[in-house]
DNA sequence: GTACATGCAAACTATTTGCATGCAG
DNA sequence: CTGCATGCAAATAGTTTGCATGTAC
C-alpha cells in the first residue's frame, strides 16, 4: 500500500498536480520527456493505475483511451465537455449522486461506483455554429 | 444511410434483440460462430458500429472493451450492474435527464450526448456477502 | 543488503483497415 | 451490372508484462 518515493512517481505526481484538464498516459509522458525528465512509458502506465487506485486521481474512460486528472477529494463531481473544442466545466453531483442511490434501491440494489459522462456544445461552439 | 440486408446483418440483428444482456462483438462472434453462422469478426464489428450509430443498439464501454445491447427505443434508460454476478437492471432516466440539461445550461452547454453507467451489489450478492 | 520500482522490448487485446471477391438491389 | 458488404490477414493503438538492472529504505 506504500509506494516508494522514486523521482519518476514525484515527476508524475507533480505534474499531475499542475495539470487541471484530463490526461492519457501517452500525453503524460510526452509532458515529461520533453521537459528532460527521462522516464518510461510502462512506468507512467503503473503508476497512473496505483494513484487511480489509491483514489488520489480522477478516471475517465474517453473514446479508445484513459484519461486522468489530479483528483478534487474535497467534493465529488462530474464533467460536461465540449464535443467541438474541448472545453470542459465540472458540475456538482449531489442531486445525481442522490438519486442513483434511490433508483437503485427500488431494485435492491447498493451503488458501489459510477461514472457519469457528459457531452455538448459550449456557449461558443453554439454560436460559432449558428 | 441504408444498410444492405445481408445474411450476416440479419443474424446479428436476431441474436441481438434475442439477447438480452450486453454482449461484446466477440462474444456475438463465438455465438455465431458456434450456431454454425459463417461470420467475420470485421464484420460483426462493422455492423455493431453500424446499429450503434444507428440507434438500434445501445452502447456500454466496460472495462476494456466496448458491449452492445438491442435497444429498447420506447424509452431512454439506464442500467445498474451488478460488479458480482452481472445482473442487471434498467433505470428511468428521466429525472437525471432533466438535471442533466440544467447543470449544462447553468454553464451556457446544451447536452448533445451522455453515458451514465452504474455499478453495484445486488441484493442476492448483498445476502451472499454478509 | 533486499525488495520493490524502473526501463526496455516483446506480448497482448480489442479493434480497424486494405484489398480482392461475393452478392444485394 | 454496379457498388456496397464481406472475409481474411495484416496493421494499429493502447496498454500490460517479463526480466535484468537500479535504487529507496
Amino acid at each position: 500500500m506504500t509506494s516508494r518515493n522514486t523521482v519518476q512517481r514525484t515527476a508524475i505526481i507533480e505534474l499531475m498536480k499542475s495539470t487541471p484538464e484530463f490526461i492519457s498516459a501517452q500525453e503524460l509522458h510526452d509532458q515529461l520527456s520533453s521537459i528532460g525528465q527521462k522516464i518510461g512509458l510502462a512506468t507512467v502506465y503503473r503508476t497512473l493505475t496505483s494513484l487511480a487506485n489509491e483514489g488520489r486521481l480522477d478516471v475517465l474512460r474517453s473514446d479508445s483511451e484513459t484519461l486522468y486528472r489530479h483528483c478534487d477529494t474535497e467534493r465529488h463531481h462530474h464533467h460536461i465537455v465540449c464535443t467541438q473544442c474541448g472545453r470542459t466545466v465540472e458540475v456538482a453531483a449531489d442531486q445525481v449522486e442522490k438519486w442513483m442511490q434511490e433508483a437503485a434501491a427500488n431494485s435492491g440494489f447498493i451503488v458501489t461506483a459510477h461514472t457519469i459522462e457528459i457531452w455538448g456544445l459550449c456557449a461558443q461552439c453554439q454560436a460559432a455554429q449558428a
